[in-house]
RNA sequence: GGUGGGGUUCCCGAGUGGCCAAAGGGAACAGACUGUAAAUCUGUCGGCGACGCCUUCGGAGGUUCGAAUCCUCCCCCCACCA
C-alpha cells in the first residue's frame, strides 16, 4: 500500500467510524476500502427507508447523514425505497405485527421521502431505487428459491423474535420474509457496504448469506445508534409521535428539541449534528459540571438543528422566537388570524361567541369536551385574562387574543 | 383436525345481568413548581351548550324491564394434543 493511499484510508476510516457502534466483519473494512482506494472504485454503500409514514426524521437523519459522508468521500449512494417491504413491514424490534399500509399510501410516502432526504444528501450524486422494481417481477418459483437461502433456525434467533414467541404474540409468515427482502435488495444493487440502526443488525449481516448464495460479493455492514425519541425512552418513530420531522416548522423543531430530555442533548449532537470533534468533547464535559445549566447548550443544540434544515439564521430566529413566547412569556410573532368572515364560517355569531365552541372549531382543541376541560383547568386566557368559566360567552368588539396552553394562540379581529 | 383459554376504552389490564362511560396502572393533556429538562404535587382523560342525553366492551343476531356480562352463529389470537 501506497503512502498516500494510507493516508486516505486512515481519512475516511475516521470519518466513517464516527459515531458508529460496529463496523462488521471485524477488519474487512480496512481491507475493501483501501481496495477502492487503490483501484480508484468508489464502493456502492446502501441504506433502505420503508416509506411507512409521510416524513424523515431525526431518527432516519442518523444514518442519511453517514450517508452523506459517504458521499462526500466519493463513493456512491444508492437509496432504497422500500416500496414493496414498506408492506410487509419490518419486525425489526417490533412487539407486535406492523399495521399493513395500501401501496397507494406508501407510494405517497414515498413521494415526501424522496423530497426530504436531499435536504441532506447531493441529489445529483444519489442513485434512488424502489425495491418493487425486482420484487413485482418474482415468481412464484423465484420466491421459493429465495426462501431457500436462509433458514428458520437463524431466522429464530432473533430476539424480537424470542420474545414475541415467548409472549405469546403472533409472528405472521410474511413477517420472516422481511430479512430476506432486504437481503435481496443487497443482491440486487450489488451494495458494499449498508447501513442500518443497531436493531438493524440481524437483516444487515443475512443479506451478507443471501448475497453469497446468490454469487454476489457480501456486503459489509455498519451500525448506527438508534436515536432516543422526545420522551427519552424509546426510539424515535413516527408511530409513537416522539419525532421531530426534518420538514417542520423552524419553531417546531427548536420546541421540540428543547423539550428532550437533558441526558440526551450529547447524543442528538453526536448523532444528529455534524459538530466537529473537539466541540463535542468540549460539550461532554460541560454537561458533566453540575454548575453548568444545560439550558443552555441544548438552546444552541436546537438552534444548530434548526439551520440544518432551514435556511440560514433561522436557528437564530427561533431561539428569539422561543424566548419571547416561553421564557418572557409574550406573544409569539405570527399567529393564526381570524376574522369575522372566519368565525362565521365556522357557524359562531360573533356577537355572542361561545368560548368552547370557538376552541374547538378553530382547531385549538380537538373537541368541545376537551376546550371545556381546557377552560376548567385555567388553560386559557383572553387578552391575558384567564377564564375558568366552561359556559362563558362574549361579543367580538376589539382585537383579540386567545391564548391555549402554553402554546396554542389566536388572534380574533374585529374587522 | 381435537381440547382448553382468550378478544374490554390510546396501551396494559380489572369487570361475568342493573350501583358501568366501565377499577387500577401507563401514556397523553392541562395547572403549580421550573429551563416547553428531570422529579414532585393536582386535575382531566368517548361525544354532546351537559346534574341529563347519545355512542362504546371482536362482528351479527337473540333472551331480558335491563347485557361488556347469558344464548346462537361468525371472525381472530394463544396453548396443548394430533
Amino acid at each position: 500500500m501506497s503512502p498516500e493511499t494510507r493516508r486516505e484510508l486512515e481519512h475516511q476510516l475516521k470519518i466513517i467510524s464516527r459515531g458508529t457502534v460496529d463496523m462488521l466483519p471485524a477488519g474487512e473494512f480496512e481491507t475493501r476500502l483501501a481496495e477502492s482506494i487503490e483501484q480508484n472504485k468508489p464502493l456502492r454503500v446502501k441504506q433502505g427507508f420503508d416509506p411507512t409514514s409521510p416524513d424523515i426524521h431525526l431518527g432516519h437523519s442518523v444514518g442519511i447523514r453517514k450517508l452523506k459522508q459517504f458521499q462526500d468521500l466519493g463513493h456512491q449512494i444508492v437509496l432504497i425505497v422500500g416500496d414493496y417491504t414498506g408492506m410487509v413491514g419490518d419486525p425489526s424490534g417490533q412487539s407486535a405485527t406492523r399495521p399493513q399500509l395500501t401501496y397507494d399510501d406508501i407510494m405517497k410516502n414515498a413521494e415526501t421521502y424522496q423530497q426530504q432526504f436531499f435536504k441532506i444528501l447531493d441529489k445529483s450524486k444519489t442513485e434512488v431505487r424502489f425495491n418493487g422494481d425486482w420484487f413485482r417481477k418474482m415468481s412464484f418459483l423465484e420466491i421459493m428459491q429465495l426462501a431457500q437461502k436462509y433458514t428458520v433456525a437463524r431466522l429464530l434467533e432473533r430476539d424480537d423474535f424470542t420474545k414475541r414467541m415467548r409472549r405469546g404474540v403472533p409472528i405472521s409468515i410474511h413477517e420472516l420474509f422481511y430479512p430476506l427482502m432486504q437481503g435481496y435488495d443487497s443482491v440486487a444493487i450489488k451494495s458494499d457496504v449498508e447501513l442500518g440502526a443497531t436493531e438493524q443488525t440481524f437483516n444487515l449481516l443475512a443479506a451478507r448469506t443471501i448475497q453469497e448464495a446468490y454469487g454476489v460479493r457480501p456486503q459489509l455492514v455498519l451500525t448506527m445508534p438508534i436515536l432516543v425519541g422526545l420522551d427519552g425512552e424509546q426510539k424515535m418513530s413516527k408511530s409513537l409521535g416522539n419525532y421531530i420531522g426534518v420538514d417542520e416548522p423552524a419553531r417546531e423543531i427548536f420546541g421540540k428539541v428543547m423539550s428532550i430530555p437533558d441526558n440526551l442533548i450529547y447524543s442528538y449532537y453526536e448523532l444528529a449534528t455534524d459538530i466537529d470533534e473537539n466541540e463535542l468533547a468540549e460539550i461532554e464535559s460541560k454537561l458533566k459540571q453540575p454548575e453548568v445549566n444545560p439550558m443552555e447548550i441544548k438552546k444552541q443544540l436546537a438552534e444548530r438543528l434548526v439551520d440544518m434544515y432551514h435556511e440560514k439564521g433561522a436557528g437564530k430566529r427561533a431561539r428569539n422566537e422561543f424566548e419571547r413566547v416561553f421564557s418572557k412569556k409574550q406573544l409569539p410573532d405570527e399567529i393564526p388570524e381570524a376574522d369575522i368572515r372566519t368565525i362565521k364560517q365556522w357557524n359562531i355569531d360573533p356577537d355572542k361567541i361561545y368560548l368552547v365552541h370557538l376552541i374547538a372549531k378553530s382547531g385549538l382543541s380537538k373537541s368541545n369536551g376537551e376546550a371545556r376541560k381546557l377552560i376548567s383547568a385555567g388553560a386559557v386566557t383572553i387578552n391575558g385574562g384567564k377564564i375558568t368559566d366552561p359556559d362563558f360567552e362574549f361579543k367580538l368588539s376589539t382585537e383579540t387574543i386567545l391564548k391555549v396552553g402554553k402554546r396554542r394562540f389566536l388572534k380574533l379581529l374585529p374587522g
